[in-house]
DNA sequence: GCCGGGTTGAAACAGATTCTCAACTCCGGT
DNA sequence: ACCGGAGTTGAGAATCTGTTTCAACCCGGC
């Protein structure tokens, strides 16, 4: 009912990239290439800032004009799905070789956790058409506190995953 | 399976507020009133800028930091619920007798219609379970084209139920 | 190597929301 | 009704994510 999500590799991705870029005719700059390989090679889900600290640590200076450029140029491409977790800005995670999957999101510590539900894939279609809805994508993400941070009762931890801002919003 | 969901009216949520703000020993101010029977009184997905609008248009001047005080303390107090649609912006409900419910939302024209769907409310509880974490709450929407918006297919019109802006984000 | 269109980056801008802080209002006690 | 003080208000500044601008620059075909 609940399996594993794996992701496609990162050099797989990458080829994928360079594919596409070529077949559109755009140049490949070494800043594409960065950010997308930075991207790849990560399991977080990363926002745009995460991603810009994480070039900045590999002494790559990208503006992030260019960053949030490329995300979109890779969500088009197919090769990265957008999220919005309400937290008032967006992340992006490299695109899983599974179908669609829906996320956990802890309240605590930030994680996330991936999985996949057939009968709520089915139930969804089923619910746009009874209401006459032409059904285009959902968005399905449920919140609460993982067992980690159940152990550590309510002692609130900054521990945060991929992002060190409180998301505050 | 799918059912409308009646709301509490406008005068009975008032009540509340009221006996809130009491309780809590808080000022009931002019402004906190007005603007809570303004939400209530609607039957949109109001954004804060849509209730400054509303506030304006009844001679008004509320100022917008106080808009978005009092709808903080609305949702403390459980009368109003939050909710964002990826839209960048937040959009306020008042909160409904009924149990949870879900959105389908119109990526044409933006209008909203309300769901609630016994089945995949216990799914998700079972979900989470699965996971080992303990479910708070979640957030399902469902996005796609309504039926009207199918009729006079791709044709962008511009209109928008509760706001005007294009959600261009 | 040259050329030209697409790309880049710094900085300005945009839109939603929050913060600051002096002036003001509510309300319980008198 | 009047006082006092805690809490609230509002104008504007600040913040935060993300987009736009535009001159300088790079990629890739010739």
């Amino acid at each position: 009912m609940t399996s594993p999500p794996p992701k496609l590799d990162a050099t797989e991705l990458i080829e994928r990239f360079r594919r596409y870029v070529r077949d559109h005719s755009l140049p490949l700059t070494h800043q594409r290439e960065a950010i997308a390989s930075a991207l790849f090679s990560s399991t977080e889900h990363l926002s745009g800032e995460d991603l810009e600290a994480v070039l900045r640590a590999r002494n790559l200076h990208v503006g992030k004009a260019t960053v949030y450029r490329t995300l979109d140029l890779l969500v088009k491409a197919g090769l990265v799905i957008e999220h919005d977790f309400g937290e008032g800005f967006r992340r992006y995670e490299p695109c899983s070789a599974t179908s669609h999957h829906e996320h956990l999101v802890c309240l605590e510590c930030g994680k996330v956790v991936e999985f996949a539900n057939e009968r709520i894939e089915r139930m969804k279609a089923l619910i746009a058409d009874e209401h006459g809805f032409r059904h285009h994508h959902h968005r399905l993400e449920i919140y609460g506190v993982c067992r980690e941070c159940q152990g550590r009762a309510g002692a609130p931890t900054g521990n945060q995953t991929a992002t060190t801002r409180e998301s505050s919003r």
